[in-house]
DNA sequence: ATAATGCATTGATCTATATCAATTATCTAA
DNA sequence: TTAGATAATTGATATAGATCAATGCATTAT
């Protein structure tokens, strides 16, 4: 069977062909529409997925009901809660589909063991974690030094596909604004 | 000899007491007093530090000259510029001391040497990976979802010893306002 | 094709926070 | 211990972005 998910693992570290076939044998092939809810606010997250077509999103809800966006994963990223499965606790946000997509999926807990039991997977994990902190620090700066017009030039620039594909009003609650404003900011362009 | 940073790994991960030998051989106390910088935006950083006592902050620096607190670290957490080592490139911000500090000092090229030598410390490097995915996720949620009051309270919360340890208008600058605006919200409290 | 729903745009305000400026308080160093 | 520097407070005003409301534009479903 072919597996992007293994593709993915392979372009970080090193993986014997013995693990790659346990991997293999763990994964589950998935689809899921657009609009349909991955993992519901509260749940606890279980599994850890590849997206091997279509797009998701992280969001949190608000008080006042309206949703920001903590992250979009589109193909060829992996999909998971983790802060969730760390702390054992029902996560702080919902993930659902923006596209019918297909994805790669493997119970977290089947995971676990194979780090158990060789360590490409730590390591792979390990690399994972290196570049979402990577993601994150950039993300923390533009919060802290950046205006909505200039979060909004970053977005473009580090999700060009997105563009496009997205709706509008959540980019603008990626960024942190409001659909109105981020219109606004779109007319001088 | 007796080594905090040493005690902080084992409260992480089981390291044998060979592997501890060799890290407590790399390690060099350091003094830095206040106001010294430790790491100046643009330098790449080069080593892994343990705060014993002491405190620092990591800032960015605006187009305007003005300062945003990245994050304190105060005595018993890592002292670590870990995406310029990860990017191999100058750090975006400047770590200084904000109080005399003591710190453990390790070469980062070492200590990388003795995560390829014993799984215990590439374990230990996950652990803290980890540590700062909750953190920066939490952050992040803040600036999403807190308005400056909200993200005050929960400075406060999380770091209730650096209350009064911190001028001001460094808290200000960490969550993202003005010393006036800090100022005006302290009033009504 | 038409209705219905959700999305984007635009305008008129409102509000949180920034900016600028002055004053007072606190720290630091000779 | 006092002078100078740095930090905090307070007031007046400015501004980025939010909110509310209306309209127009697409997309989907009937």
């Amino acid at each position: 069977m072919k597996s992007k998910f293994i593709d993915y693992v392979k372009s970080f570290v090193d993986v014997p062909k013995s693990e790659q076939d346990k991997l293999t044998s763990l994964i589950k092939i998935r689809r899921i529409s657009k609009g349909e809810v991955y993992l519901l606010k509260g749940q606890s997250a279980r599994t850890i997925s590849f997206v091997n077509e279509g797009l998701f999103r992280y969001f949190y809800v608000n008080k006042k009901g309206n949703d920001l966006t903590k992250v979009f994963i589109p193909e060829n990223f992996i999909l998971l809660a983790y802060s969730s499965i760390l702390e054992k606790r029902g996560a702080y946000y919902t993930i659902e589909a923006l596209e019918d997509s297909e994805i790669e999926e493997i119970e977290f807990t089947k995971f676990d063991e194979l780090c158990y039991n060789h360590p490409c997977w730590n390591s792979f994990l390990l690399k994972i974690l290196q570049n979402a902190l990577l993601i994150k620090e950039q993300r923390e700066r533009e919060f802290l030094m950046f205006n909505a017009g200039q979060r909004y030039a970053s977005f473009l620039c580090k999700f060009p596909d997105l563009e496009g594909r997205i709706p509008q009003h959540f980019i603008a609650s990626y960024i942190g604004i409001t659909p109105e404003t981020l219109s606004r900011l779109r007319k001088f362009r």
